[in-house]
DNA sequence: TCTCAATACCCCCTTTGTGGGGTATTTTTC
DNA sequence: GAAAAATACCCCACAAAGGGGGTATTGAGA
């Protein structure tokens, strides 16, 4: 019987997902946790017993991401299986790059998340359908932007000026320019509003 | 036995929170669907028995508070209970405002929506301990705009400048300029970027 | 009836952003 | 070790947004 953790700030949702598991006869839920603190606390104290934890990557106090990014070399044989909302591309590689050895949306059908839960438990990666879908589409061209580009879209949407950027970012105003030209080309925005929108719809800020 | 249908895409939550509903003994999950069209096609099948339906907020093809509105002259005795991630002043109101009958976020204890079907099932309004705190804080102030606000600061998003969005609303430029710097005002925005990010953020978009 | 909010309009001036052209290092990647 | 990407820099001209000041009309509610 595989031994399953969930960390997800949606009660009504772990308590359903926890019957399916444990319904199937596969795996059994041992602990759930609602938010980055108590995930923290569980981990410590169950750490030789938890095989397969179900990370959610936005929790009210604190991103799973990060969480999955500290976790991963202090628990290595822990799979780490993400469980979220978002199909979003930015999202989904964050979350393979911090360690993740799964990626399921919650719009899936129950099986996948039990499906998942024994091929990471193998040691296998597991995408659901969907992301399977979408990363290998040919026609995708996902946005890929430097970490310097990052940062600054980031304070763009902040409302900061070339010159407010110029200054918490260390540049020369010019240097501030450019880099912005270049975003609204990724990104194909015209304008500072729609740059910013299409920024948080695609969740790189 | 309270009849319930629920409409949510989150497959997996719509079969974990059937399993919860359907232990409770309260109240008996008879159909669900998972896309506007669908919850459509069921509500027509089963108008006569469906007591309580749970709607989400965000279907993949269509917003729950425009079928909310839609359905609510169509079906005048079934309670619509709204289930949803979004904890914004502006989507909890407009849900309301489209006619349903209680309000409730997936984050709340699976025992709330329990007692959110047979509240609303006995002809009360319900809300979830956290909408209820959020509403009734009185320090809290939700920015209110007007419709016509709403419509700039959504084409402003879009990324339409002054001169264009005197064109689309059928306004002089000066109007624009006027209204826009109201927006600011009201939503305390220092610019354009963070205009768009705090719209986009509150769901006034 | 009076007031207030919403709608729609106007001018001036400054700051900020957009679009075009570039160059020179350093770091990665093949 | 060469090519490519990322980083950082510069100038010019024009377009757009921000900040300040206003006015007038309409419609709903007290």
């Amino acid at each position: 019987m595989i031994r399953v953790a969930i960390l997800d700030d949606h009660k009504m949702f772990v308590e359903g997902l926890t019957k399916i598991i444990n319904e199937s006869q596969k795996a059994t839920v041992i602990r759930c946790a609602h938010t980055a603190k108590d995930g923290d606390w569980m981990l410590a104290m169950e750490k030789e017993n938890v095989d397969v934890l179900l990370l959610d990557v936005n929790l009210p106090d604190g991103s799973g991401t990060d969480l999955c990014r500290q976790w991963r070399p202090l628990y290595p044989n822990l799979k780490i299986l993400a469980l979220t909302t978002y199909a979003e591309h930015a999202v989904i590689m964050d979350m393979l790059s911090a360690g993740a050895n799964g990626y399921v949306l919650k719009n899936a059908m129950a099986e996948e998340i039990l499906e998942g839960i024994m091929s990471v438990h193998r040691g296998e990666q597991f995408l659901c359908h969907e992301v399977d879908m979408m990363l290998h589409k040919s026609d995708f061209k996902p946005v890929l932007l430097t970490r310097r580009e990052k940062e600054m879209l980031t304070l763009i949407a902040e409302g900061e000026t070339n010159v407010e950027i110029a200054k918490t970012m260390h540049l020369g105003v010019e240097t501030v320019k450019s880099y912005r030209k270049n975003l609204l080309l990724k990104l194909g925005a015209k304008n500072t509003a729609i740059l910013v929108k299409m920024a948080i719809e695609q969740k790189l800020v």
